[in-house]
DNA sequence: ACATTATTGAAAATCATTTTCAATAATAAA
DNA sequence: TTTATTATTGAAAATGATTTTCAATAATGT
């Protein structure tokens, strides 16, 4: 019966922000929730499409920043120069390993890197708010390859 | 002596990639060394031009690239959407502290991190070649005044 | 000095992202 | 329920950083 926590979330800050909860915002939310991974704007938009051929580019990016703001999706930035999504919903924070050969992502956690960052950036007087790693290498398939 | 060590470093990669050494890569060698700190492209493209006019925004831009290449520049995200450099010769790697109310960014060293990222790195059998960390917050002067 | 070819710089192209604006639709008020 | 208000939508245009084009120029090897 939880299955749809996320939709109770975007609702929720809808409203507070005296918003309106719109199908358009509901099947963009759908679409997203049902694609783990990173994905792109464009690549988001193309599977909107398919199942609802009436919902526009903008649509999709406004509804994006939306749930961006509204903490179920996370932007993150693969060293490319298109930003992508991620599901951040009951989703635990992890950092990039990025391969520079073949564009693979792993996901990565470390809770003693996390902590050590937080305690960086208090020893500065920073409040820290949240932080992004991205660990650019080359993966072990491409090192095998490169032989 | 060693004072213009960099010079020597271009000069090497130049010669390495059977490219030409130039009066313009020179210059805006010369500006991008005379600034420390975090300078986008169009800013650093204003210090030249103040100094030799007659150097086009093209050519800051695609010595930006080599100076990137041959390490003596260092290409950095802080999250907004211009890209920006940052000195890398003679410059030990730091990770950044964004404050997301005032822009400001502390240059922050851990050593520990460090080596935890690479060890993670190693152990998802990845070559680590680097690695980018920006750990976004408020910071001390931003939090006094929000009270 | 000559030949070769990399470099330069102005202008144009690219391309992801963001804004505009008139039509539409969601919510609140009557 | 009906009406009024105003947020949302989507197509098109704008933005703006980055990148490419191309003819003229300049650096290097012969």
């Amino acid at each position: 019966a939880n299955m749809k926590q996320e939709f109770e979330i975007l609702n929720q800050f809808i409203k507070r922000r005296g918003l309106r909860y719109t199908s358009q915002r509901e099947k963009v939310l759908d679409i997203f929730l049902s694609k783990e991974g990173h994905i792109s704007l464009e690549e988001l938009y193309k599977l909107v499409r398919e199942k609802y051929p009436d919902i526009g580019y903008t649509t999709v990016y406004r509804t994006m920043k939306l749930l961006c703001e509204c903490g179920l999706c996370q932007d993150l930035d693969l060293g490319d120069d298109v930003s992508r999504y991620e599901h951040k919903y009951a989703h635990q924070h992890h950092d990039h390993l990025i391969c520079i050969k073949c564009n693979k992502v792993i996901e990565v956690v470390k809770q003693q890197i996390e902590k050590l960052q937080d305690d960086l950036a208090k020893k500065h007087g920073f409040l820290p708010v949240k932080h992004k790693l991205q660990i650019f290498g080359v993966c072990k398939k491409c090192l095998n390859k490169g032989k």
